[in-house]
DNA sequence: TTGAAAGCGCTAACAA
DNA sequence: TTGTTAGCGCTTTCAA
């Protein structure tokens, strides 16, 4: 019998556990309010920081609240000013080995940022050209603005994006009249690289490069195409092959590359750098000996080869970075740059010795 | 004067237009009711299909939802029924190349699952042992439940979900009590995997693995060591190094099995499995003359391999599509199973000939 | 079958 | 400096 009380007595005493330490968060404002004796008003004031409140109620409320772990509700608050402390980030569902760690960087940007403005991040994937996902997230007004990864040459995404009014921003270069970009200097980037190349002397340069749907390889083909020009009559020959897609057609490229006697391939991703490479491997052609090798992007899929690989280097995370900031400016009226454009590093390493 | 009139009445126009196209999902539950001249309420039923309404005056209010294409404030409905219409997904922020083709598989899964229940997907990212990102979306109270994708053998994550109330479930096993998880069948895997390789005359296995700080590389060596095990006496020897982090680890693992003459390498994952072929490679060593190689994980990064490598092959995207199925039920209160197995495919191929 | 009203937890005029 | 009050857009009793 007194071991049945003292075992009822316990799970009372559980149960208060158990109800301060989940439910501690379950405190409103209201409560808040109430145990020290002021409007919510007042508490409200106090958190925000916004219109006055002598020092002294001040303290006594952000004291309150550390003390009981008092979180205001982010979506009430959202709810009473419109905003719904989400962005969106728009990646392509159907990305590839190559391209994920480079979003896992940006996306590691986009959230330091995020955080510090008390932003999360709500992911929508895209694929191929469902973007069903995007739309859910701007219709059902889950989010205050988007970051886009990645955009095509003609890109639904960004045009309904363009057309909803929701404000983004997008990672990488858009043909899309007056829309935020954050990209590198790819044609810079690969302008110098090429002719980095030609300084050292080599002359005939091959440039093999995927699909032309995507922004990003225009610019790189581009960037190539000026470097060479640059160099005007003393570049012999120069050899183009976009829209690479398939093992296949790099190989077959490479193999008219060897039988032309191009000195330099240029690859215009690590992807298709890995095909070049197996190739050459599979064909017994030494590098740099025989043939050199660079690639306008440099990642970790690349980092197993001898010789290392010559390549372009971007930093990711900072994309991700400047692309929220700019995004928040943008949110917030500011006035923001249309286009902005960072840096790179050039990375000389055996493969073009 | 006239033109001037004209120009007058375009902007206002045009200024219509742009309210209809841009602020059209600006339209409230209140906006229809007016319109339609009932209350709020009947709208609200109408949609939800909660409570008793005419036949009627549904169809009525569907049909104008329809033409003037209201959407529900999703933030207002959440705050109205204590919902978020969110869930979190948790990935480790300094995930390798091996392992993001496998949260994207997954994620590709949970979000299938979670749009057909109209919810979005938070993100957050761990690191190391960094948990802020994810106490924060708990502690904001962002999501109504979590999905976690990989788990550590003491996964700090893990004890705080559990203790914050917060209903969430594991991809992969956990050691922590209680915990919901969804997991390949590993264990049965890999000892069907190795039984089978001894059935193929294979006499002496090593197995090369990685941290034993991940659950997923413990239970492949219990599946290992088990499989082993049922062989018997018949089987001379074994080696297992396990925690093999780095490349050079693997490669010092990979002499010593070929000192040892050992005649099939198995490989926790493909990780590791790419650093046992280039070693393998580098040496001259034959596969599968001189030694076989199998993975117990199936990934792109081995698909350049000749020859192909041997492994077992999970479908992420469904361990994705049962943890949030599995989420919902939790979350509505439903019975749900504390572990759930799923199964795999096993891929023989040319490396084990 | 429908509606009025209260409430979800917060912000922000406007008064005091 | 502080409080009152009216929303934000929706759901849900409780009455009618």
């Amino acid at each position: 019998m007194a071991q049945e009380e003292k075992n009822t007595t316990d799970s009372a005493l559980e149960n208060i556990t158990v109800h301060l330490e989940k439910e501690q968060n379950k405190i409103t404002i209201d409560d808040v309010a109430e145990a020290l004796g002021v409007s919510k008003t007042t508490v409200s004031r106090a958190i925000s920081g916004k219109g006055r409140i002598s020092e002294g109620t001040r303290q006594r409320v952000m004291e309150y609240i550390k003390r009981y772990h008092y979180r205001p509700n982010v979506v009430a608050k959202g709810l009473a000013n419109s905003k719904t402390y989400n962005i969106g980030w728009v990646i392509p569902g159907d990305s590839g080995l190559t391209d994920l760690p480079f979003f896992q960087r940006c996306m590691i940007g986009v959230s330091e940022v995020a955080m510090a403005e008390d932003y999360d991040i709500l992911i929508s994937m895209v694929f191929e050209r469902d973007i069903s996902q995007l739309k859910r997230i701007v219709k059902n007004r889950k989010v205050d603005g988007v970051i886009v990864g990645r955009t095509l040459v003609k890109d639904e995404g960004v045009s309904y994006l363009k057309e909803s009014g929701m404000p983004f921003v997008v990672i990488g270069s858009s043909m899309v009249e007056d829309v935020i970009q954050i990209d590198n200097d790819h044609i810079n980037a690969c302008r110098e690289l090429t002719s980095i190349l030609r300084i050292k002397g080599i002359k005939s340069f091959a440039l093999i490069g995927g699909g032309m749907n995507q922004v990003v390889n225009q610019t790189r083909y581009q960037g190539f195409e000026l470097g060479l020009q640059e160099q005007g009559a003393a570049v012999s020959q120069s050899r183009v092959y976009m829209d690479c897609e398939s093992e296949q057609s790099v190989e077959h490229a490479v193999e008219e590359c060897i039988r032309g006697k191009v000195e330099c391939i240029v690859c215009t991703d690590d992807k298709i750098c890995q095909y070049v490479l197996n190739k050459l491997a599979q064909d017994g052609i030494d590098i740099p000996g025989q043939v050199k090798v660079a690639s306008f992007y440099n990642s970790a899929i690349l980092d197993n080869y001898h010789p290392s690989i010559t390549s372009l280097q971007y930093d990711p995370k900072e994309l991700g970075t400047v692309a929220c900031k700019t995004l928040f400016d943008y949110i917030s009226g500011k006035e923001v740059q249309r286009k902005r454009l960072l840096g790179y590093e050039m990375i000389l390493k055996g493969s073009t010795q």
